[in-house]
RNA sequence: GGGCGAUUAGCUCAGUGGUAGAGCGCCUGCCUUACAAGCAGGAUGUCCCUGGUUCGAACCCUGGAUCGCCCA
């Protein structure tokens, strides 16, 4: 074994064997528990980032360990055909070419599609694999699969069928860049600087009688008013409330619109006048809708203004909003422009401002969905961890608008909805019947049964919002509709989703409603809701930004094991965003690198065990070795029981960052620090002809090698790589005896001695204490020194003297006493390096030059340290109130506390004067 | 406007009503036959501020500040 650990070829190695295997390809008929998991599908379009390497680590963390618990474990993975994106990358390719779409025609279009698909959609799926993912890519989905696109019709007929799903005329969110309605998950808010301009409408009537000729309006889309029906004002306005029904004239159209008073007015904003454009605002959609207005759209599709928009006609709608102005201006109907700044609704994908605009579209009927959901949720299903996200997505699901499902382009489910053309002759329009079915055969049927047989169908243009098909993933992936399908039947519900806050709305809420909908039940038992990765500036990774780490890069420099556990680590407090250290200018990551130095540090513990154990496989521990155990291995057998059962635990409650850092420690601190350094003396015997010399190597050899074997075991859900290799290092198995499919270790509870623990404290603090000294008096680490401890203290006594040899090697004393006070009294030592801790006095013997102003120090820095506590503590004990209402072992540790500082106060002092004596 | 989260060592972050922790960085000394990606030792804190509850608050409660996120 080389002596640093190199992940590259090793990590490549066990991905494929791995796979080649079918470690992780699951029957549904296997025995034990099922447990399963669906992960986020990514974006095809997407590759690799933080976010995903993230997610991945957390799911194969907890997935990989209750495969070891026994559990008969699906892990499914996928992609999701990203409808607007890909087509997004489609048209500007077509650009280049200086062709449209639509010169193309639907059916080449979806070729170069899948085209596109099939040569670039994988990547994301290799990179994925780069991670060590344990799922099952036997049954990796798509949402374009024939399968899953069943799943999706399927569903649409259903909801359609129960009334869940319809079609209207609403106001949507329409986004100009890609041509298609997008949800209002799809936009978000963007502070920008804009203004407020603030217009004159003259009344109908040539006065009125307080002499008012005009109202005022304030608006930051002065196109719109074009489209005004109306203006509105609070109807405990004072102002205005006798102008409740008069008419005013619209410029430029002259069209008379009446004073409405509506409570959702705002008397202190602008003039407390609010001009009504229900085709164009959502706000004032409703106003329109309380009041009967009518609904005029004064823009097309592109963006540009239609004939509704009189002289403004044909202008894009940012250009009509100069021209309205420069109008207004002129007509002396301008009366201020103030900058202002406010929210604008911007299309997430295409990244221009979305138009709020009239149209026909498909939306899913949520009330009756959501209440479903709702339902659930009061029994806790599904359960959120951190709990607080439940409010979340309660609020959400309470307070929730329809959804529209249609967008108006090629790639992605199209709608099983058929128009019965031969009705509207032969054109779609928004009047036009429709059916809707399974299939065209099917469609046709049913339209001819309604309209004759001369009936002729087309299908619906358009195709579903993507997650649509998302929605229906945990249950479309396992085979339904085919309610008998096996897969379906063992693993559904799943158990767990894992998934960062992002999109608790757009995905996790989806998928609930769906799933209550078709299958009756939630889809998952947990969600585990993850935070976001920032950069190193707390800035959120965006591609925009270009601010992203590249996962890639840091499994380059560092190894895949290195990044799942940085990532892992770092999670402790969950469902909170971490930040990752990185050094744009080297690449480097010292928060990877140092999961980087751990994944060594194993290695070298495992080499170590190697060089130790040669080729030789030992049984597991039982009753018999037990009379041989030295205390350093119930020791470390107390503290590998310890850590089985906290790591189980922590692993079963999403307790993943501290896992790691219970792992980290057992392995750095306890085991590497500690046993291994004491069983050294014992794997090499001084006489190596002695049988009771060779009995004890025997035993240290057995613990060893358990100990290392039951913590590759845990350890391996973070870093799977690695201990996969070790462990056939270790074991000398061959490559079909996976790690990653063993059982978990047996947890021994007896093992677990707390005060054993305490012991082997104290007994590494007293040797602490002597390596302090020593460092203190400037001693070369290779220079032999007699030690002696002096302390009252039995317990302490009796493991100081069991680990006599112990302390002698790791402190390297050539000689070592361990005395009573009254003993040590009569032996006084004249020159000495002294030191306190606790109730044990540790002396040094110097002989020849001795550094007395260091022990002087050292020796003033522990009296003024007790010093300090004793203050605190004497005043705490003094006061009357504390000795009553504290628990009494909290008055007893004070009090003991008190007198150990006190102690060791006493005996600093007299060490101090004896120096000067 | 409503809601949520964060604020602890130089940095990144754990933490529990009872003597403030880790990793990295820093200082000193070591190539000690597993590991210099290492070993040993060391220094470092108004636990954001303010009241309150309590014998006792970094922790619980009130109010506030700063930063961030979500929703409208």
């Amino acid at each position: 074994m080389p002596k640093i650990y190199d992940p590259a070829g090793t990590e490549s190695r066990w991905q494929r064997l791995w796979e080649q295997t079918g470690a992780f390809h699951p029957d549904p008929k296997n025995s034990g528990e099922p447990f399963s998991v669906v992960i986020p599908p990514p974006n095809v379009t997407g590759s690799l980032h933080m976010g995903h390497a993230f997610n991945t680590a957390l799911i194969d963390t907890i997935v990989r360990f209750q495969r070891l618990q026994g559990k008969n474990v699906l892990c499914l993975p996928g992609t999701d055909h990203a409808s607007i994106a890909v087509q997004t990358i489609l048209e500007k390719q077509l650009q280049k070419e200086g062709l449209s779409k639509e010169d193309l025609g639907r059916d080449a279009f979806l070729e170069r599609a899948w085209a596109w698909q099939a040569e670039s959609g994988g990547q994301i799926v290799d990179q994925l694999r780069r991670l060590g993912y344990s799922v099952d890519w036997q049954r990796q989905r798509f949402t374009l699969d024939e399968s899953l696109t069943k799943a999706v019709s399927e569903a649409f007929v259903r909801l359609y069928e129960q009334n869940l799903i319809y079609r209207g005329e609403y106001l949507v969110n329409w986004c100009p860049a890609s041509g298609s309605a997008v949800s209002d998950l799809e936009v978000e808010m963007k502070e920008v600087d804009g203004n407020l301009w603030h217009f004159r409408y003259p009344l109908k009537r040539e006065s009125d009688i307080d002499g008012r000729t005009h109202l005022e309006v304030a608006t930051t889309r002065p196109e719109t008013m074009l489209g005004d029906v109306a203006v509105a004002v609070n109807p405990s306005d004072e102002r205005y409330s006798h102008l409740v029904g008069q008419k005013l004239i619209l410029p430029f159209l002259g069209r008379e619109i009446p004073i409405i008073a509506d409570e959702h007015v705002d008397k202190d904003f602008g003039s407390g006048c609010v001009k009504v454009t229900p085709a164009h605002d959502p706000n004032d959609f409703a106003i329109g809708q309380r009041h009967d207005l009518p609904q005029i759209t004064v823009m097309n599709k592109n963006g540009s203004m239609n004939n509704q928009a009189g002289p403004f006609e044909g202008l894009d709608r940012f250009d009509a909003r100069k021209a309205v102005v420069d109008a207004l201006d002129q007509l002396g109907l301008l009366s201020k422009v103030e900058p202002h700044r406010h929210s604008v609704p911007y299309s997430e994908r295409g990244k221009v401002p979305v138009e709020p605009l009239l149209s026909t579209q498909w939306f899913v009927s949520m009330e009756t969905m959501s209440a479903r959901c709702r339902g659930h949720l009061e029994k806790g299903e599904p359960r959120f961890i951190p709990d607080r996200w439940t409010k979340v997505y309660l609020d959400w699901l309470t307070d929730i608008r329809d959804w529209c499902i249609s967008r108006q382009l090629w790639w992605g489910h199209r709608i099983p909805a058929w128009f019965v053309v031969s009705e509207t002759n032969g054109t779609q329009i928004d009047s036009t019947p429709y059916v809707v079915a399974r299939s065209e055969d099917e469609a046709l049927i049913l339209a001819k049964k309604q309209f004759g047989d001369s009936a002729l169908i087309e299908q619906d243009q358009d195709v579903l919002d993507t997650w649509f098909s998302s929605g229906l993933w945990p249950f479309s992936t396992l085979g339904w509709p085919d309610q008998t399908h096996l897969d379906l039947d063992r693993w559904y519900p799943t158990s767990t989703l894992v998934t960062g806050f992002d999109i608790i709305f757009f995905w996790v809420a989806r998928m609930t409603m769906m799933a209550g909908t078709f299958t009756g039940r939630m889809p998952f038992a947990d969600v585990y809701i993850h935070g976001l990765v920032r950069d190193e500036q707390n800035r959120k990774m965006s591609k925009s930004a270009g601010n992203g780490i590249d996962p890639l890069l840091l499994i380059d420099t560092y190894g895949t094991d290195a990044l799942r556990f940085a990532l892992v680590r770092e999670v402790a407090g969950a469902g909170q965003d971490i930040r990752l250290d990185f050094d744009r200018n080297k690449g480097t990551s010292a928060t990877v690198e140092a999961s980087r130095n751990f994944a060594n540090k194993l290695w070298n513990a495992t080499r170590f065990a190697l060089i130790n154990l040669g080729d030789e496989l030992f049984d597991d521990l039982d009753e018999n070795d037990k009379s041989h155990f030295q205390l350093s291995d119930y020791w470390i057998l107390s503290k590998l029981a310890r850590l089985n059962k906290d790591v189980t635990r922590l692993y079963q409650e999403y307790g993943l960052g501290e896992a790691a850092k219970c792992l980290y420690e057992f392995a750095w601190n306890d085991f590497c620090d500690w046993y291994l350094e004491l069983i050294k003396r014992r794997l090499n015997p001084k006489d190596p002809k002695s049988q009771e010399a060779l009995a004890d190597q025997l035993i240290a050899r057995k613990v060893l090698f358990n100990v290392l074997k039951d913590f590759l075991v845990m350890m391996h859900p973070m870093m799977p790589h690695l201990t996969e290799e070790l462990w056939h290092a270790l074991t000398g198995f061959s490559e079909e005896n996976l790690l990653a499919l063993q059982v978990w270790p047996e947890l021994n509870e007896e093992f677990i001695d707390k005060e054993l623990e305490t012991s082997f404290c104290e007994l590494f603090s007293s040797i602490r204490l002597v390596r302090n000294l020593r460092a203190v008096a400037g001693l070369k680490p290779a220079q032999n020194a007699p030690v002696r401890f002096i302390t009252s203290k039995k317990s302490l006594t009796a493991i100081l003297q069991k680990s006599k040899v112990d302390i002698q090697v790791l402190t390297r004393a050539n000689r070592l006493e361990i005395l009573e006070p009254e003993i040590a009294t009569k032996k006084p030592i004249a020159k000495a390096i002294a030191g306190v801790s606790g109730e044990l006095e540790v002396l040094v013997p110097l002989e020849g030059l001795v550094d007395i102003d260091a022990l002087r120090a050292r020796l003033q820095k522990d009296i003024s340290k007790a010093e300090k506590e004793i203050i605190v503590l004497k005043g705490r004990l003094a006061n009357p109130n504390f000795s009553e209402k504290a628990p009494k072992h909290v008055v007893t540790e004070c009090r003991k506390n008190l007198s150990e500082f006190q102690a060791q106060a006493d005996l600093a002092r007299k060490r101090l004067s004896d120096l000067a004596s």
